[in-house]
DNA sequence: ACAAATAGAACGAATGTTCGTTCTAAGGAG
DNA sequence: CTCCTTAGAACGAACATTCGTTCTATTTGT
């Protein structure tokens, strides 16, 4: 088992564990990780500071079983994506209404996930952006260049052109500028995106 | 003077209150303004206890104060750009242009600017998307679609697409994903941001 | 022109509070 | 009975802020 992992041996131990986890992803979201203290988790979560400790090795390690769970479920995400569509057409536009969707439905994992300051609370770790999830959308775009299907730019470059455009409407959405849900946006901002680098 | 304004009457009152600002920014952008203690910022701006709360009200006031004069410097450059250039196309690249170009100089401003979760120490504040640099960015692609230049789309769809993707390799480039720096990729990302909305 | 008076600025030790963490005892499963 | 889990009171460190004092420059009175 990792070693960010919480321990979770039996089933009310997993349930107290998960209830911590969700309490802190609110939390943190809503009030920021530094505005959010033990007692605080202890309400939201009703769960004992003694189990929290003892599941969690401290505050921080909320934070990091937290973030580690979510990137790996954008991991598989992503990875059922690519397994499911063969252009990078196909995939990029699946990962953007994937995104749109998932913001709509779950907006703390989303906040989370791609606007909080995560090396703040989480010194060793790398910046987001260089995360498995992030590294298979430039892939995704990479391989369709070299198919042809995208015109040959700085790869880095055709990435943020493609996926920069759906990640402003995110934070707009998540940030209340936007009042129709994204899906509803999904048609015009990928035409967009896919006009700025289609060959 | 502004409610949020540091007093600065005598000159070298006026220089103390610039150092608490530069070494403010320099330690919020390094470390992040809740892992900023005011004895981390006596340090690093020479600058005594007493005298830092004789000039600002506490530690949220000298953020507030920071926040406003990079909101105003923004301001006053966009308007510079506005009143430069005539067309939509021409004013979103000066608006590129100099975002690179800042980011390149003054990294930690852009960081502060872009990318601090400001509402996370500053509670009253407005989300940055809504804050007036971001709203003259938005006025120009409007403008630009009201004139012809741009295909009619929903505005911030048209806004997101033509900034979306220079934001983003800002972010990438201040998180040390790109080792060139941002004006080498000026034109590639300019004629992808330019192309996906166009008329 | 000079001395005394005044007000603003600078200082950093002291304060009170909050927070993350630890500890000890009780609870419950097997 | 024994071991794992839960509980929340207690602890100590760290923090933002205050306060009494000292310093410095400007103004006032003679």
């Amino acid at each position: 088992m990792s070693e960010t992992r919480a321990r979770a041996t039996t089933e009310r131990g997993a349930a107290a564990t998960e209830q911590v986890m969700q309490a802190a992803l609110r939390l943190f979201t809503r009030q920021g990780y530094f505005n959010t203290s033990i007692p605080d988790i202890v309400r939201e979560s009703a769960v004992s500071t003694g189990s929290i400790y003892h599941r969690f090795r401290d505050k921080e390690g909320i934070a990091r079983s937290l973030y580690d769970s979510l990137v790996e479920r954008m991991e598989t995400a992503f990875s059922d994506i690519e397994s499911r569509h063969q252009s990078a057409h196909d995939r990029c536009r699946a990962v953007i209404a994937l995104l749109f969707r998932l913001t709509e439905e779950e907006p703390e994992l989303m906040r989370f996930m791609l606007f909080s300051r995560h090396r703040e609370f989480i010194p060793e770790l790398a910046p987001v952006c260089s995360s498995r999830p992030f590294v298979q959308m430039r892939e995704m775009v990479r391989a369709g260049m070299a198919a042809g299907e995208i015109r040959t730019l700085e790869p880095i470059v055709a990435a943020a052109s493609v996926f920069g455009g759906a990640l402003r409407l995110i934070q707009l959405r998540l940030d209340g500028i936007l009042d129709k849900p994204l899906p509803d946006y999904l048609e015009e901002i990928w035409a967009c995106a896919w006009r700025s680098v289609a060959e």
